[in-house]
DNA sequence: TATTAATCGAGACGGTACGTCAAGTCTTCTA
DNA sequence: TAGAAGACTTGACGTACCGTCTCGATTAATA
């Protein structure tokens, strides 16, 4: 036995009912993806699970609380890293899959409310890194293992190029609500891997 | 005279009070940039600004318009571009300069509530585009003069490595929580212009 | 013009609609009339009164201070002293006013919320001794004209004596949820004018 | 072997126990008495009396039930009437009995809690009486005998002049807030025993 | 001596009301 | 007209109890 399963059976009182646990995350994930920051009301939260209000703040001390819960269990998912033994295939599928994330699922939809609620609060932050870190790891494990194939240069430093690569999408898609298609994200790995500098 | 001027003059009853515009619209940013968007509220915004709450409503019909000129006026402040004769230096001077614009002014500190007010609200997207397209004209034109020099080549994609460049920094500050320093900003320019492609 | 008056005139900002002041009072009364303090929620009133529970609090700090208004409304009517030049009949008069008053009128049966709230509360018991002075001086009144007539003793105590006859009849209707008939109501006129002691 | 114990004999599984009980009892009439009727949450007698909301929902169905319960618990102590020969002397003593109980017992002060509650539960009502009840009856014993001993009229409608005597006092101590001392009593007594009316 | 059945503590659960805050609309007076 | 003040409805906030329920752990009398 666990030592969490121990406890857990050891824990007094009426258990928690996992449904509802379920209905209020469901439902929190569900308005903030598609209303925005302003839409997670716990009010509308507990409508929408079918539950009470005070089953919710049984559970999250306030709204600030429970749309932190929503964005760690955003964050939870970590994509496999492709690995198909080319560095420039690899980044290919790597764009693609942050592009689908951003634009297909609730994780990527609520982006933009993280980042408004990490300005104001510290855990929501950390949530947030958490959040990144998720897109960002698989990222930096593909290109260390281009660096090791010789593909990329020894001294490349995999964090910026991570970052610039991640950067790039977002940016495009989040802030300039643009489309980003296989055309350029072939584009976008030329330019990392082989630079804009003119040839001598 | 202006036609604006003219309407002006021709409208009857007392005239609007411009310092009243301007401290609501002070205020607004003030708490905008250091409240995160749930801080501002037309209660708020009238009471900073020592105005009533009519006066803000006879101007911007809810919130949201508020808010709404808000992130114009922010967008208002067009950069100039660079122009060093050498694209790296001006690349990092643009680098520089998107750092303090972002970590420094109250614009910056409004994009995430930017960001958040988009995903709803069509009028807010507009307002962005025009934020992000007042930082990213500048970069656009000194990557233009880079090829047009020779020092980048010939079939440089400009929007691409514009986007790329601009959304590293954004990327790495607002999402990451990160720094970005002069030695940061010339590894990713030379990773821009050089590439990270190994040399046979 | 009264002072009152110039200063209603002046009081800056829209009026208070005095539908709604007396939507409230009605609801509240009401409520506590028939429902016993318990009942008196700021909720159901502002449902009954058809008014939004903000404009309840705009009135009244709290579900007791709109209590205390009930009370203090409920005191306000002052019935007049009979008259009749008989102190035995202004007597059974007063009685019956006050059997009708305890039984018959929303002040009556709020007498016992009153009671119970005045216990916690220094304001209502204000209201209280208010409200019960309010039965209580008419009472007082006759008794002090037939002391001037002479059918009572010069040294009569009227405080006293106005307090033990509407202390028996509270006592009866409300504690021991008896009636109190015209028979009866002059054998207690028969008792206090003559008393109970033998005649040697 | 009494019936009851007989039966509790009987019950099987684990007996209740007896502490539990009394504490909630105990917990009941501290809240009741001392913050009045609001002041009776299940939740703050479970808490006071150091034991689990449960088993307060065990003993009683409701709120309301255990009032019931605390307010017969109060209406247990019957005084015994005072026996001195004389019956001015025995009002006397009686309404000083009633003073104690009403100013320094817990089921004086429980009182108004008592008539707030009697108005809408018929239970409670019946409590109620048989609390005025053992207040009554000495005083109705008292008066029978001063009948018997021709101090008092034989005509003397005894349960129309113990109403008197106690709703006086009560009148005064609870709804006007006032005092009652040794003179007060020895001015109703002469009152009640002697009238008001002029002698010609 | 095990079984059985109720007690006891702890706490989940759906409710209702509390008192607060802000939104957006309106009405009034003053300048 | 603009501007200040504030009434008004609406709706969400977070808190406190209500009364019901489900657990695990005691605790006697009984099989």
């Amino acid at each position: 036995m666990t030592p969490a399963a121990a406890e857990a059976a050891r824990a007094p009182g009426r258990p928690r009912d996992p449904h509802v646990d379920q209905a209020i995350l469901d439902a929190a994930v569900g308005l903030l993806s598609d209303g925005g920051i302003e839409a997670l009301s716990v009010e509308a939260v507990a409508c929408r699970a079918g539950v009470s209000r005070t089953s919710v703040y049984r559970r999250y001390a306030d709204r600030i609380d429970l749309m932190e819960a929503v964005f760690n269990a955003a964050a939870a998912a970590k994509p496999e890293p492709p690995d198909t033994g080319s560095v420039r295939t690899d980044m290919l599928q790597l764009v693609e899959q942050l592009r689908a994330a951003l634009l297909e699922s609730d994780a990527g939809s609520m982006l933009p409310a993280m980042l408004s609620a990490a300005r104001e609060n510290p855990e929501v932050r950390v949530a947030l890194e958490r959040f990144t870190g998720s897109r960002r790891s698989p990222t930096v494990e593909v290109i260390r293992r281009g660096i090791e194939r010789g593909e990329l240069r020894a001294d490349t430093d995999a964090d910026l190029l991570a970052d610039t690569l991640v950067g790039s999408v977002i940016y495009r898609l989040l802030m300039r609500n643009g489309t980003f298609g296989a055309r350029r994200a072939e584009q976008l790995v030329d330019l990392l891997v082989g630079g804009a500098g003119a040839r001598p």
